[in-house]
DNA sequence: CGCGTCATTGATGTGCATCAAGTGGTGTGG
DNA sequence: CCACACCACTTGATGCACATCAATGACGCG
């Protein structure tokens, strides 16, 4: 969590954390139309949340990690607007959303902390906005890539290797791509020599020429 | 503004609202690398943000009018990441955001109210990556249509006729279209009948035809 | 009136979807 | 422990929606 907080401050984030709860690979943390309650900071494991419309469209809106916040698409209306789907066993904590604004009123770091975690998901939104509006599918993916390395990185991962916890699908789900598309663009990377995959494990040997795949647009 | 709220408590948030600004058409309100200090109401008037990347590309991730918030996005790196442009002479009401942390925290309606136009940003954003990710064309804009007509409904304007403020390339920007795919688009939809296009003026002859179009993929 | 901006419409090209067949890993039950 | 079934994935062949390129038309402004 955030920094520059005193130990009393701690002990009052601790606060927030009302109960822990588990959810296995395949069940759902919260479901679309279900009451909001909660906010859930993840310990271990890994999510998607996907929208799922009403004429059977689904569409994968982001992926969580560790140390990552999910739920904040229920405050607006106090009703869910998507599913979390646990893609690994996972554990999260609960934080009931009256004790965090309850508390964000006396803890100006937990204010701040919790403004902070909802813009930063409106522009990891923003971001995703522009890849599926302007990207083709190597560019998708290449960014695709870089992210998730970026950010297991920042959870002490090896920067290079990373085992990815979703099918195909799903990532083409999330990219706007079909699932073959993104099979055969993880196959050209490989024939370039950019990564070698081996199933869902994957090693990135060139992460510079996936950096330029990514900003190499200007050239057209 | 919400609802339920008593006319103390309605002075202390007037008291957000350090002052009010003028931007005209064509002029930016902020940009992408500015400092983030304040939130904008918009009091009149239209606007566009869009992000602009390294290597030139640009892409309109929001249209925002009157009684609508903008800037959330500076918050997290105290930066803002896009610009936001006014398609027409606007005025906005600035609110320094470090005011209204301090005054959330005293005004609970306020604190919750903040949450919520964040939450609804995130919620809109979900929307607009399940239209770039999994719509086609005409989808896109019997939605777009749908949604400015609803906007713009609920401020007391005609439910049937409307006056884009951008053009057609401002439009394929944000869902993902060339604006000729826009421009076609929109004649097909006066060709079956379902609007009027006079340049920027639309009139919608058949809402539910619209309706129709984006939730008719289950047949597909 | 003439120029610039925005929009329309047509002809052609292409990236990705779609359809289809086959491979490989995993898990289960005999 | 092996055989079978299932699922995720790969790879190829074909088609289509939209992009691209190009020409023309309609406003609006100086």
């Amino acid at each position: 969590m955030p920094l520059g907080l005193t130990a009393v401050e701690l002990d009052r984030i601790d606060e927030v954390v009302a109960s822990r709860r588990k959810v296995k690979r395949g069940e759902t943390l919260f479901r679309n139309g279900e009451k909001f309650t909660s906010l859930f900071a993840i310990r271990t494991g890994f999510f998607k949340t996907c929208i799922t419309t009403e004429d059977g469209r689904d569409q994968v809106t982001g992926f969580q990690m560790a140390g990552e916040v999910i739920g904040l698409d229920g405050i607006v209306n106090d009703i869910h607007t998507c599913n979390a789907v646990a893609l690994e066993d996972a554990e999260v904590c609960v934080m009931p959303f009256d004790r965090i604004e309850e508390l964000s009123r006396e803890v100006n770091a937990l204010q701040h902390h919790v403004h902070k975690i909802m813009s930063r998901e409106i522009v990891r939104e923003n971001g995703v906005m522009l890849l599926l509006g302007s990207m083709r599918a190597e560019e998708r993916l290449a960014a695709f890539l870089l992210n998730l390395m970026q950010r297991l990185h920042a959870r002490g991962f090896s920067q290079t290797e990373l085992v990815l916890r979703m099918t195909r699908e799903e990532i083409g789900s999330y990219m706007g791509l079909k699932l073959e598309t993104v099979s055969r663009t993880f196959s050209k990377f490989v024939e370039d020599g950019i990564i070698e995959v081996k199933q869902r494990h994957i090693r990135v040997l060139n992460g510079d020429a996936l950096r330029n795949i990514v900003s190499t647009k200007a050239g057209c």
